[in-house]
DNA sequence: TCTGGGGTCCTAGGACCC
DNA sequence: TCTGGGGTCCTAGGACCC
């Protein structure tokens, strides 16, 4: 059996760790820039607020009804999600994180009749330890877990833990389980499916193989048998990502090529230190940059350049360097960028990279001073010490007007705010 | 006026091979 | 005028997830 544990409404709980007094009362968490509301208390939800609206949308409703609002804080969600996940992996033997607030695990080491109370015991464990609340599904598959945690969540009276043992618990549980709110069921096949007459997953289930294979190919057939409670959908323990992105949309439209540059630098920064966190390295690096698809008044310019690099590397320096010789040579001056990105390809283990005969650089050197760079941001915080090209101008290009104060240790932010 | 960020997998079609 | 067949690999784009 598999038990899915999802954090509910995880970023505003986070939030409400530190504020307590914000319990009971509508709280929601913004996307960069303060745009759209990416997390919402279930009181923000009563208000009608939906997922993904952009705030300048509710702003008259946020005001009238007196609506919490957090600038998104990355470091401190992160940090809480360790924390609950550390929690679960200390009672299982398989643990597979999907998300920053989900996770997979198996609980076959305990009775199969004792495996409902004791992970309601692991909800009030994590409740108590972290201050997060957690719901809890269990099934046969992945997919059904996730069906099982929706109505964990939903209702009060499972105490946190829902689920779906027996045929008859999963022919109910599916009969009033909306097709579209199925793990694996988008908005496209959504509408394909109600097109065919299917409005529950029970209706799904009860077509034949071919029909979910010919209507939704390979990824369908899946969710099908899943919801039979075949476990047939895999996900690996610890992954190596195949891609690292930092992208970020700005405050108001950039044009001028030094701030762009300083930007860039920073992106490929940020990836390289994640690149190096899981031990390898990149072959392939990707920059973008465009205007903004919502402004019709003004001339749409997409910016991207792919570079394949001579020899596979995590190094920020020299991953910098190629990031800005890529953008220096696509860069289209007076366009109003919105938008920027680095994106890191192709990326394999540090002990598979094939050296270059010809390769000019001392790259154990290299490696040697990356290491003290490190170690020197473990010690002294994030942006302890930074290359020149992340520092140069400085401007303010993002807006988070409603972060919540505490727990950063960021201090490239600390300078930034003295020298202002 | 204001509209997020970071991933994975699958598939069709083109390029290329013999 | 008529101009093969079968296979692999790669890539871009779509769909989906949180």
């Amino acid at each position: 059996m598999y038990a899915l544990a999802d954090c509910n409404n995880f970023f505003v709980s986070c939030e409400r760790v530190f504020r307590p007094d914000l319990e009971g009362k509508p709280v929601v968490v913004l996307s960069g820039n303060d745009g759209c509301v990416v997390s919402r208390s279930n009181e923000a939800k009563a208000l009608g607020i939906k997922m993904g609206v952009p705030l300048y949308q509710i702003q008259g409703l946020v005001d009238k009804e007196g609506v919490v609002c957090f600038s998104s804080n990355f470091s401190l969600y992160g940090d809480l999600s360790d924390r609950v996940m550390s929690i679960i992996r200390q009672h299982t033997s398989r643990f597979e994180q999907y998300s920053i607030d989900e996770c997979f695990f198996n609980i076959d080491h305990i009775p199969a009749d004792q495996q409902k109370a004791y992970c309601e015991q692991l909800v009030k464990a994590i409740r108590r330890g972290v201050g997060i609340p957690v719901s809890i599904g269990i099934a046969s598959s992945k997919t059904l877990a996730k069906v099982a945690s929706k109505y964990a969540k939903k209702y009060p009276g499972y105490h946190g833990v829902c689920e779906i043992r027996t045929e008859e618990q999963r022919l109910k549980a599916l009969s009033t389980f909306e097709i579209g709110d199925v793990w694996g069921i988008g908005r496209r096949a959504k509408a394909k499916l109600q097109n065919a007459g299917i409005s529950t997953a029970l209706d799904f289930t009860e077509k034949p193989s071919s029909f979910a294979k010919g209507l939704l190919n390979k990824p369908g057939m899946l969710t099908w048998q899943e919801l039979r409670g075949q476990d047939v959908i895999n996900i690996t323990e610890l992954p190596m990502k195949q891609s690292i992105t930092t992208s970020r949309t700005f405050a108001n439209a950039l044009s001028e090529q030094q701030l762009l540059e300083e930007q860039i630098a920073n992106f490929c920064a940020h990836c390289a230190r994640q690149l190096r966190t899981q031990q390898s390295v990149a072959q392939q690096l990707y920059v973008y940059a465009h205007t903004s698809a919502f402004r019709s008044d003004i001339e749409q310019h997409y910016l991207s350049e792919l570079v394949t690099l001579p020899v596979a590397t995590s190094n920020t320096q020299e991953l910098i360097s190629y990031a800005l010789g890529a953008f220096r040579r696509a860069y289209r001056p007076g366009a109003l960028y919105k938008k920027a990105g680095v994106v890191l390809l192709k990326i394999i283990p540090e002990t598979a990279v094939v050296p270059d005969l010809f390769d000019t650089k001392d790259r154990a050197k290299d490696k040697r001073l990356q290491r003290v760079l490190d170690h020197i941001d473990d010690r002294h915080g994030k942006h302890a010490i930074l290359l020149g090209s992340q520092l140069t101008s400085q401007q303010a290009v993002y807006k988070t007007d409603h972060k919540s104060p505490l727990y950063t240790t960021d201090l490239r932010d600390i300078i930034t705010l003295k020298a202002t």
